[in-house]
DNA sequence: TCCTTTTCGTAACAAGCGTTACCGTAGCAC
DNA sequence: GTGCTACGGTAACGCTTGTTACGAAAAGGA
């Protein structure tokens, strides 16, 4: 058994590739040849990796959920209340930090691709109603006295904000600075965490 | 001088040939022959009509423009009331009616496209400073008082919710059905509408 | 009616795509 | 050191893409 390979390291160095091309070159840049030479290989080793480009694709697309879900969950834990973690957790959502802007077009790149795409749409939705429960669940805890509908309603409210303003900024930075975004999660908490 | 054409209807023929493309199969299922085929042509006339694939797109992306623009301004025209206008131009962006939900999914083909294309978010940024100094207008003649720092927050947080409730319902339209929509908004322009 | 001129379908082109087959090579077992 | 085996780079495949060249058909002017 000579000259095993770390499938695993291989895997996530091709899919932070992807991630890197999509963000730079967009969807349609995005082929085997421009992973491969961002990632410093061939397209041999992409497709020794993964068989297929969309094996390629959707593995990028579980990793682009999995830093999110983690980035969510350390926010989550460090914070000390419940209200404090629902600013966290959205502050976190959205690219507050200007550390992730990247993030934000990789993420409308997938969102475009999987409108085609029902393997990657299915995905979007399950990453989605993953991050609907999050907060949710945070809100639920800052006012137990709502109903359900009402839980919904906002739920959906605040995330259709964030993700708004991350597409658009990620489309025109300059229009939505951090500090105009920070403000309107500001002034949308406000509105939940201190009024009833 | 024999055989004369009418350029603008066949303009106007392929660009919605893109467009349903685009909403039906995204932005990699956009290629010249798929749109000759929607057009129900062929690729010469698409090329002689258009000198290249991206002055058909950026054409079809004016078209959009044009087509939302008309829209609000008769929403605008036909509302009684700055309060009423600023609901109706909102209610028209965001795809209450469920009467253009392809139009979401063209939108959204559109902005990833402009993620790796200049030109595309030239026009993009373009046609959201145009429609965000619409709803700022609104918004003045509904709250006069309102300095020009809160009326730039209150707009693009506006917008911004606008566009993440078209973008989360064109990927997940269960998840985001027009009611909840509505009542987003309803929510949301009630609090400027009535309260300082 | 015939001729001219524009229009547009046909078909080919080079380039780039995802994918595959192949083979040199690097590393462990002995 | 030698042999074996999985790894991965090379290069080709077939296909589709955008684009172009060419020719047939169609329609107004004489």
């Amino acid at each position: 058994m000579p000259r095993q390979r770390d499938v695993g390291a291989q895997r996530e160095l091709l899919s932070n590739a992807v991630w890197q091309v999509l963000a730079e070159a967009g969807l349609p840049g995005l082929t085997l040849r421009a992973v491969a030479e961002r990632a410093g290989c061939t397209t041999g080793l992409v497709l020794h990796a993964f068989p297929t480009k969309k094996a390629l694709l959707l593995h990028a697309r579980d990793l682009l959920y999995e830093r999110t879900a983690i980035r969510a969950d350390a926010a989550e834990a460090a914070a000390a209340s419940p209200s404090d973690a629902l600013t966290a957790v959205l502050g976190c959502a959205a690219d507050l930090t200007q550390g992730h802007q990247e993030e934000s077009r990789v993420w409308v790149g997938f969102l475009a691709a999987a409108l085609a795409d029902d393997d990657l749409a299915e995905r979007h939705r399950a990453a989605n109603h993953s991050f609907l429960a999050r907060v949710r669940r945070l809100i639920a805890a800052c006012r137990p006295e709502w109903t359900d509908d009402r839980l919904d309603l906002t739920t959906k409210t605040l995330v259709a904000l964030v993700e708004g303003l991350n597409v658009l900024a990620a489309a025109d930075p300059q229009a939505y600075p951090a500090r105009l975004q920070e403000n309107a999660l500001a002034k949308a908490l406000h509105d939940i965490v201190s009024e009833g």
